[in-house]
DNA sequence: GGGCTAACCGGATAGTCAATCCGGTTCTGT
DNA sequence: ACAGAACCGGATTGACTATCCGGTTAGCCC
């Protein structure tokens, strides 16, 4: 029986993704697929057969780190102080986008039609986590009724935008982020 | 002497911005300059002429709000209460973003290389008065320091973004901006 | 009213990028 | 070594931004 992926097929998908990732990581955010794959030295064709649309790229290169903030939920979520959890999960929440623009671009905008199983998988974890973080947070009197665990992931990629405009992310991170979190107590 | 321009050159330029408001307040941000020429009736010539962009066009639509926004903001800087007076200017950031697209495109993105001297302008004015508005209401310690006018302005563009993806601008827009009061206060 | 000219018009066209198509090639299991 | 499914990759289409330039018109002067 055939492997579900080809030796060679698996070669030029990690190709385009480190192509990808460098050119991300080099500040430039537009991932045209022609130049990517051009860059990775594989043909048009190929690229868009891995990655369907320029957002299915995004996605798969935000998944390890949607990985790793999914563990960041997890250890909050078990944090003894409720308080504390929360103000952990913001800012993990705050500094993956910050860290990985490909993260932030799709954590900030809703679920794509034809998203990959993985990423829906991770989108439907998040809620989980984030609903249980929060509601412990609440309960402990460490953020108001009235605000939801979708309204404190909104507000936080709300400041990640803000942090972006400001032209300075890193020097303001944590003066914005102290904005949210005294803002959001009771 | 010709005046400064022709009638039928003016009237195209109304022609062209009319549509383009209409569509926006349809919903469609989009504004592609052929189509919107289109549905004006002028070649896409005319619309390139008067609008040498999309982001001039954009300019353009925002102007009205703008000057209407330096108007809340004057009537902020006299306010009493400077506590109140930072508030109300905050808010009518905030609501002006939510009512018109594109000023929020505008006042949440850098100044344009060749922005109309209009826009300039007004950005000038804004920028002035936004610092009085703060700096008043920091020696009423009602804004804690640390945190400037341009901190205040990227925190409401950003909580406009956070409006915008919540699905719901108009329903949470009390609590986000609840939250940004509070969390700036000392 | 009629002529002159700068200003203006608008569609054809170039340039860019996403996305698709399909004939040729290569890998894999037998 | 062979068969053929899976894969490759560049030519091509389509959408949109932006420019160019020959033809037209408004406004001024007589």
């Amino acid at each position: 029986m055939t492997p579900a992926q080809r030796a060679d097929a698996a070669r030029n998908r990690e190709r385009l993704l480190d192509t990808a990732r460098l050119a991300v990581d080099a500040g430039d955010l537009s991932l045209q697929l022609n130049e990517v794959a051009r860059q990775a030295g594989v043909g048009v064709g190929t690229a868009y057969r891995h990655f369907r649309t320029r957002r299915a790229l995004v996605e798969a290169l935000a998944d390890p780190t949607f990985t790793a903030l999914l563990d960041d939920a997890r250890t909050a979520a078990r944090h003894p102080d409720a308080g504390r959890g929360v103000a952990h999960f913001l800012r993990a929440l705050l500094e993956r986008q910050l860290a990985d623009p490909a993260f932030f671009e799709v954590v900030s905008t809703g679920p794509e039609h034809d998203a990959a199983p993985r990423t829906t998988g991770h989108r439907e974890e998040f809620a989980e986590l984030a609903r249980t973080v929060v509601e412990r947070a609440r309960d402990a009197g460490a953020v108001r009724a009235g605000l939801t665990d979708d309204d404190l992931h909104h507000l936080v990629c709300g400041t990640a935008f803000a942090l972006r405009i400001s032209g300075d992310p890193q020097g303001r991170l944590d003066a914005y982020l102290k904005v949210i979190l005294d803002g959001i107590r009771a």
